[in-house]
Order: C-alpha cells, then structure tokens, then sequence
DNA sequence: GTCACGTATTCCCGTCAAGGAATATGTCGG
DNA sequence: CCGACATATTCCTTGACGGGAATACGTGAC
C-alpha cells in the first residue's frame, strides 16, 4: 500500500482523527489524550500506533509518561500530494481557455470539456455536511 | 463520522486511491478506469460510488457511458483541512520569534526550532516508515 | 526489592468492508 | 421490440479492524 493510502487510512479512522485535531494543539501524554477525548487507554494507545506507522506522530518518553506530537513531515507530504491536485484544475483551464482563444471551434467530441456545470442526482456530499451515505 | 473522516476513509484503500490519482490526468468513463487499472468493472463502479459518496468525484452521464471527474470542492476542503495545521507551526514558530524578539533574544539564531516541549532534532520521518517507538 | 503509576500488548468477539461471480438496469442501434 | 454494450447492484465469503477486558512491560518512589 502506497505510503499515502497508509496515511489516509489512519485519518479515516473517527477516533484517530480526532486524535490528531487534538495534538493540533499541542503534545500530550496518553492518558491526557485518553481522558480528552473519553476513550479508555488502551484504544489509545493502539490508535497511537497506527498513527505513529503511518507517521503522523511522534513519541517522546518523558519520565514514566510518553508524549505524542505530530510530526510535521507527514503533513508537509500531504499537502505537496495535494498540491499536484490543485494543479491539475489551473492546467486544464489554461488548456480550455488557449483552446478557445485559439479559434478552435470544432473541439474533438472526445475532448473533455465538461468541467464545470451539470451534476446528476447523485454525490450531495461535501465535507461538512452529512453524507447521505448509511451511517449506523 | 466527520466529513473529513469519510474522506480521508475514501482515499484510504488503495484502489480508490488509485482511481483518483488516474482521474487526475482527467475525466474517464468507467470501463476505462477498470482496464487502465487493472480492475473488474464491478469493483470499480463500487469504488466510484464510495468516492462519490464521499465528495470525492462526480459522473457525468454521456451516452452509454459514465465518464467520472474529480470534484474539486472536495480537494479545496482537504487544503482548508491541512491549512489549520500549517499554521499550528507557523503559530510556534511566530511564538518562538516574539520570544526571542521579547527581550530573552540574546539566544544564538541557529537554535532549535522546537516545539513547546523542546524536540530531539531528528525526523528521519517518511510515510511508510517505523514505529514511533524508539526501536532499541 | 517492592509497589504504584502510566502505557503497551494480547486475546476475544462482533462488525464491516472488499473482492468474486452473477445478474439487474439502462441505453443505443437496427 | 430486440440485441449488444456499458455500468450498477446484489449475494456471498473472507479477512481486517475496532472495542472491551485482562494483563504484561517499564519507570520512578520508597
């Protein structure tokens, strides 16, 4: 599995999430994060674990006590991985507009020109709002 | 389940995250997404209904065919989402920054840019790697 | 050494999701 | 209407994952 899926399974899970908007503000002992968040300690610590392969944090023995942070290089890797999306939509709009400046008219039936506009009744979701998606 | 986990969910399976990377170069109707990535036809209209489902990408109906985009609202909320991580450095930084300025500044400018709880300087940390526990 | 504290690990179990195969739905051409 | 094509859906099985409870490990205090 490609480091990234790796990256994204981990923050796909609910209570790892929300670990990680934790640590967002700042580093904490275990059993802060536990009482924090009302999970019992040893969930914790194994979500802990899957963060920590997958990279996303840190741990730092400090006494009888091991502090997690975040580690910022996963983050930084996320959002150059992003950033290779956000490209794609400026280069595909260049690319329509230079074709239309271009007195190009007659546009291949196979050219994709459909970026904006018609959505069909399917995917309202977005985050921040609930996905109509069967949730227990 | 936060909007942001069920994206982050989508993406984690490798398929899926496949399938995005491959819309990236463009829209592609279903059966090419399968024969481009190797898959059954079955499991991919699967995979797109959980990516759709989740924001990721919308259909577009042409013809006999089903050609799939990626939603770019769906990525803009994954950048916001990154973005309020970024600035937990800066912030640190920024606070390191007024301390040194504050009157404390008589600190060489090659000091350590830890965080709060003062880091080790060594993040050898790349996505697919180690345990964050210190493997003695 | 012994104890208490904080954390990690193990085992068990229920649930869920992904792949395979078969089939249903939908759309176009004749 | 019918057949061919493209895609979606269903059923099934299996493996992975998360939570609960109990326990092992490590460290500091006495």
């Amino acid at each position: 599995m490609s480091a990234a899926a790796a990256t994204f399974a981990a923050l796909g899970e609910p209570s790892r999430l929300r670990i990680v908007e934790l640590l967002r503000t700042g580093p904490r002992a275990v059993g802060d994060i536990a009482d924090a968040l009302g999970l019992r300690q040893p969930q914790v610590s194994k979500h802990l674990r899957v963060l920590g392969e997958a990279g996303l944090v840190r741990v730092r023995p400090q006494a009888r006590r091991r502090v997690y942070s975040l580690e910022q290089d996963a983050f930084d890797d996320l959002a150059s991985w992003l950033d290779s999306f956000q490209r794609v939509w400026e280069t595909r709009l260049d690319a329509l507009g230079a074709l239309l400046e271009s007195g190009a008219a007659d546009l291949p039936t196979d050219l994709p020109t459909d970026l904006p506009t018609d959505l069909p009744p399917s995917p309202p979701a977005q985050p921040g709002a609930t996905s109509p998606t069967q949730e227990t």
